[in-house]
DNA sequence: ATCCAGGTCTACC
DNA sequence: GGTAGACATGGA
């Protein structure tokens, strides 16, 4: 008897199938999944990849999993620790969510359909709220290979060492690993004026980052109470780490795509152009927002 | 060199 | 309510 097939259990949501083997989950979606897009596209920052092989590492929670693009429909994913990694899975690759009804509702004009062609293999993934504020706060006013780099200096330091397949990784450091940093370390990683927000949110990051009992408007209020913290870091996080779809973050790329495209090139304000996206997409307002950044940052020319 | 990058705070209308 | 200027750092 094949080993691979002593122990399977197929799961049905929205046509997904997901396929508990011993050693591995299989992921099958009914629509495409592009990985490189979904796990590269900016919306996290940790992920590693050797020799140009299709295969990614990513570090998620207490583990470190592997993921690899099997076909164009499905995913294989291992980790180096067994337990509780079906729920880990469903939770981080969204599993629930209806994509293929999602993209048809986004398709709400030629451009958006032009988009939604050019990116519907991209993926959301619903990160953990901790590591998406500290990373977030960190984003503010950098770009995205020196935020990576920011973040895995702070892995590399305080948190847990993993080894999984004679690689080595770091774990994104817990609260409590945290806790501990001063303001000065975080300047000595080059976090430059961030370091303060850093240290302030680490030295008491509200409870409800790992228990949330807030509803969507109360949550953001509450995010943006944080210092450093605005609309669009708080919008961010509401979107990738609590995994409200509703959500529309502008950034610069943002807004340069929406005056041109739904303004007439007018100049507005990253309030009312949040306001537009959400009108324009309504509770799907998040995927629109990562189809729009991508294409915005890779198609368009402004 | 100057500009830009997944912005926010402060000060001041 | 709203908007200029400051803020650290590194890559193009």
């Amino acid at each position: 008897m094949n080993p691979k097939l002593s122990k399977i259990i197929l799961f049905f949501k929205n046509n997904r199938i997901l396929l508990y083997l011993s050693k591995m989950l299989q992921l099958k979606f009914p629509e495409k999944y592009d990985l490189s897009l979904t796990v590269e596209c900016g919306q996290i920052f940790r992920f590693f990849k050797f020799e140009q092989s299709p295969i990614y590492f990513i570090p998620l929670k207490d583990r470190i999993i592997k993921v690899e693009e099997k076909n164009q429909h499905t995913l294989e994913i291992s980790s180096n620790k067994r337990e509780g990694l079906e729920e880990l899975v469903n939770e981080f690759f969204r599993v629930n969510d209806d994509y293929l009804a999602i993209i048809q509702n986004l398709r709400i004009d030629s451009l958006m359909d032009e988009i939604i062609g050019k990116t519907e293999s991209l993926h959301l993934l619903k990160q953990d709220p901790f590591e998406c504020m500290n990373s977030f706060i960190i984003s503010q006013f950098s770009n995205i290979p020196r935020i990576t780099q920011n973040l895995n200096n702070l892995a590399n330091c305080f948190g847990k060492r993993v080894i999984f397949e004679e690689h080595e990784f770091f774990l994104f450091p817990s609260h409590q690993e945290l806790f501990s940093v001063t303001e000065e370390q975080y300047r000595e990683l080059g976090l430059g004026y961030r370091a303060k927000y850093l240290y302030n949110f680490n030295q008491q990051p509200p409870k409800f980052f790992f228990d949330n009992f807030l509803t969507r408007d109360a949550l953001n209020n509450e995010l943006q109470q944080i210092h450093g913290v605005g609309a669009k870091v708080a919008d961010c996080v509401q979107l990738f780490g609590f995994g409200d779809l509703s959500y529309f973050p502008v950034d610069t790329w943002m807004r340069k795509f929406m005056q041109k495209h739904y303004f007439s090139d007018e100049k507005k304000s990253p309030k009312e152009i949040r306001k537009k996206g959400q009108e324009l997409f309504g509770k799907w307002a998040g995927y629109a927002q990562e189809f729009i950044y991508h294409y915005a940052r890779v198609y368009d020319s402004f």
